[in-house]
RNA sequence: GCGGGCGUAGCCGAACUGGUUUAGGCGCCAGCCUUAGGAGCUGGUGGGGGCAACCCCAUGGGGGUUCGAAUCCCUCCGCCCGCACCA
């Protein structure tokens, strides 16, 4: 009787020799072509869950395969290991967040080891190692030579309660509060530091030379929301010297302007306002820094705003606005203020209907009776009531009034931008120091690149507050000048975003110990780009944009030759709980992989985390499902063990019978036809991440193997056979594959194989199943040669009984042949439209 | 509100460039084997009708294009995701 398949004494008897053989790390410099498969890092939370699994265990199977493929497959791993929730477990538990991050590392180690991954141990990265950070503040320091990091003033989110600024991914919720203790967030306004990243906008939008998801690659472009349009001043009445300059996209209205609106925080506003408005005007202005983001977000809010008592010129046909303060307008992009033109936008509609101002038509909707509008009109139509512009269409008086406005000089032609810089500056502890000094006599220093790295404190104390403890550190504060050696110098204490860390950690696999440089560069002209990336979606804007833009930064440093980081992208779904909810403690569904691990082995769960579905599609846990999965694999393991050696070309040379027929066997070409087919379905689906459909044609041909058992265990072929299956297998289920190689009599190890490769003649079918229609309905199906050609195909059906039958004496009006695959009778009741077609 | 996607059995899902709808799995039913089995093996399983060979109807609803539509077009319904006053 055939011994049991043991999951779990395989699995970490496996792990256990290719650790010890080193039988994963990637060798610089092989012959082999180079293929560098990465998966999104882990944040060190200190427990792996299904989640992780979800991400890791596929994208493990698509480099196993790569390898196997005969690449030289970089498939590293690492922690992105900065972040407030070790900041927090400081704060509340009195662990130092290294302690902390480093416990949680260790432990994900393990746990990240049961999976029996590829992963090259030796290229591990830590971020929140100096010897990782410290790269962090080089390429601030070139940046900042560059221009590229800046400090300015700005707006963040503040959380009064802890009382310290908070990322934009911290503000949680549509009601905007504090993730740590749940306190509304207000705005502040602080000395920050900003990367330059929307200098790099233009080419952030070309995502020509990468295989990306559109969805991402659409996310990206509306993110960064490039817009053309014309920048133009106009002179403020009695103001000479003052002129508000305005932001459209649509010149081709400026004719029908009838008010301007400057945002509250505009600086022109305390200029410009007349002083029997002030009081009013301030008013507005208290209320709108008061109202939160809730307010200003909803576009149910009615729009209001107040009149300035200014009046401003419009610089086409000198006609005199009102110049009103309105939230609608925001100061944060384009100028800051705007022309209105109520006939043609919506906003502006709006707010001229509410304050009684013109709605005066220029660009007339076809058909339009000069009638007043009962809606604006936004689309493109004839120019009225515009001066020599008239009769013109929108779009030409778009580029006529762009031209005469630029020949004037009052205006320019100018691409303005949603994307803003990138704030990276925090006010936490547990990141890079911004490597900074403050001298009271030269100002803003850059710390000197030898005195690299500004390493964190250890011995800093955690208060409740919240407040970074590197402000009260005496040691980390004060600090030397770098240019005058001047004693009473201060440190920066923020500390960058951990997006930066995020950055380029793909760069640092190449060479993790690299200490002159960010990563070795000839390692480095080997291994990059990476060839495929895998990850969550929900990276779209922020990581996935900022890898691509610091790419495109060290490429003008000379450190790389391309512009883009990664290849090809792959986004996976979501596996959600078994109730279908996302997984969340509250709610009590969350999947422990260990457990499983502990019981049916990890090659089970990965097997049906890649069967249950599409991959990028996600989907429920299903405690039974998994059986399934179990049950398939102790079916392989059956299989493959109880026939070993039976039909072995070593031990049965000469005594095998050759042949596989049998009586459940008709045709000894279609043994070896399932083979070839399953090897090119699953090399396929291999190829395009496509795993639950692969599993679907190995149950498939296990399932065929099972029912030609018996009379063809013995022969030559069946051995075939059993190798193909076990090194089909090795990518999804690598302990397994492992075992059942060895007791194949295969050479260790099954992972350094070629995958097998397969025939196309033999893949491709010796018969097909022609289907017999009249006019469109099934009638019967024959098995005929698949070479068939369409006239003997046509004759079969006109011949078939069944055909003969539901024709009944009707005239044929014409027959459809698709050859090797079906054919249409169309009787005279339908269509009457001869046309013989065949592709 | 704008933009994008999706809707196939009781459930997860297959279905190539329009050509056998429902592969594979879960679940369910039956049989075999077992002291027993929530183990294993074999077979069955979209709905409706019929003793039967068979017939009819089904890819969210309705309409269209086509010899032929899950697939293409229009429309409605439902669900999901992104953006959210971007001038």
């Amino acid at each position: 009787m055939a011994e049991r398949y043991n999951p779990v004494g395989i699995e970490a008897k496996w792990q256990a020799k290719w650790d010890a053989d080193r039988l994963y790390y990637a060798p610089d410099f092989d012959p082999r072509p180079k293929w560098y498969f990465l998966t999104m890092y882990a944040y060190p939370s200190g427990d792996l869950h299904i989640g992780h699994w979800y991400a890791m265990a596929p994208s493990d199977a698509g480099a196993r395969f790569r390898r196997m493929q005969g690449y030289n497959v970089m498939f590293p791993v690492g922690f992105d290991a900065f972040g407030l929730p070790a900041e927090n477990a400081a704060i509340q538990h009195g662990i130092h967040p290294y302690t902390w991050t480093m416990e949680n590392i260790a432990r994900m180690r393990g746990q990240l080891r049961s999976m029996g991954a590829m992963w090259d141990w030796s290229r591990e990265v830590v971020t929140c190692d100096p010897g990782y950070y410290a790269w962090n503040q080089w390429f601030f320091l070139k940046m900042y030579e560059r221009g590229l990091a800046y400090r300015a003033l700005a707006p963040v989110d503040w959380c009064p309660k802890d009382n310290t600024s908070l990322a934009r991914e911290q503000v949680v919720g549509d009601e905007r509060v504090c993730e740590r203790c749940g306190t509304p967030v207000i705005k502040k306004n602080l000395e920050q530091w900003f990367l330059k990243i929307t200098a790099y906008a233009e080419e952030l939008l070309d995502f020509s030379g990468v295989e990306w998801p559109e969805r991402v690659r659409t996310l990206q472009q509306n993110w960064i929301g490039r817009s053309e349009g014309v920048e133009f001043g106009m002179d403020i009445e009695g103001h000479p010297g003052s002129s508000v300059r305005v932001f459209t996209t649509r010149p081709d209205t400026v004719y029908g302007m009838s008010f301007a609106v400057l945002a509250p925080e505009h600086p022109l506003v305390d200029v410009i306002t007349a002083p029997d408005r002030r009081v009013q005007v301030d008013a507005y202005k208290f209320k709108a820094a008061r109202a939160s983001d809730i307010d200003r977000l909803s576009t149910e809010t009615e729009r209001d705003g107040v009149f300035t008592g200014a009046n401003a010129i419009n610089p086409m046909n000198g006609a005199r606005v009102p110049v009103f303060v309105a939230d609608y307008v925001l100061l944060t992009y384009g100028t800051g203020a705007i022309m209105g033109v109520p006939a043609h936008d919506v906003r502006d509609f709006d707010f001229a209907r509410k304050y009684d101002l013109p709605i005066p038509v220029v660009v007339a909707p076809p058909g339009w009776d000069g009638t007043p509008l009962a809606a604006p009109f936004l689309g493109d139509g004839t120019m009225v009531n515009s001066g020599p512009f008239d009769e013109l269409s929108s779009p030409e008086g778009w580029q006529r009034i762009a031209d005469a406005m630029e020949q004037r000089g009052v205006g320019t032609r100018t691409v303005h931008y949603r994307l803003h810089d990138w704030l990276i500056s925090r006010q936490r502890y547990w990141g890079t120091p911004i490597p900074i000094i403050y001298c009271p006599v030269c100002g803003t220093v850059p710390v000197p690149v030898d005195d690299l790295p500004v390493e964190l404190p250890m011995d800093a104390e955690f208060t409740p507050t919240g407040e970074s403890p590197l402000k009260q550190h005496a040691g980390f504060l004060h600090a030397r000048c770098p240019r005058c050696g001047g004693e009473d110098a201060t440190r920066e204490t923020d500390t960058m975003d951990t997006f930066i860390d995020s950055s380029w950690y793909q760069y640092r696999y190449v060479s993790p110990q690299e200490t002159a440089a960010p990563f070795d560069s000839t390692r480095g002209h080997y291994w990059l780009p990476v060839d495929q990336y895998t990850g969550g979606v929900e990276h779209a804007v922020l990581h996935l944009m900022y890898t691509r833009f610091w790419t495109k930064i060290m490429r003008d440093l000379g450190l790389v030759e391309f512009g883009e980081p990664m290849l090809r992208l792959f986004n996976q779904g979501v596996i959600l709980g078994e109730d279908g909810e996302k997984m969340s403690k509250s709610r009590g569904n969350v999947v422990n992989p260990d457990e499983y691990v502990q019981t049916l082995g990890a090659d089970t769960v990965r097997v049906y985390l890649m069967f249950i579905g599409p991959w990028d599609g996600g989907g429920p846990w299903n405690s039974r499902g998994i059986e399934g999965a179990s049950r398939f694999l102790q079916r392989v393991w059956t299989l493959v063990t109880e026939t070993a050696g039976t039909g072995n070309r070593e031990q049965g040379t000469g005594k095998a019978p050759r042949d596989v027929r049998g009586p459940r066997l008709p045709d000894p070409r279609e043994f070896e036809h399932w083979k070839h087919k399953t090897i090119k379905k699953v090399s396929e689906d291999f190829e395009g991440f496509h795993f639950n459909t692969a599993i679907a044609a190995l149950m498939e041909y296990v399932n065929y193997l099972y029912r030609v058992k018996d009379e063809s265990a013995r022969s030559p072929a069946w051995a075939d056979a059993m190798e193909a299956l076990v090194l089909m297998l090795a990518p999804l289920t690598p302990h397994l594959a492992e075992e059942m190689w060895e007791r194949l009599g295969g050479r260790y190890s099954v992972h350094e194989q070629r995958f097998p490769v397969f025939d196309e003649a033999a893949a491709a079918a010796e018969t097909a199943t022609l289907v017999l229609q009249v006019d469109g309905k099934v009638r019967d199906r024959v098995q005929v040669s698949a070479a068939i050609n369409a006239e003997d195909a046509k004759t079969l059906a006109l011949q078939n009984a069944k055909v003969k039958q539901f024709v009944d004496g009707h005239e044929i009006a014409d027959v459809i042949v698709v050859p090797g695959r079906l054919v249409n009778v169309v009787t005279g009741q339908a269509s009457k439209q001869a046309s013989t077609q065949a592709e």
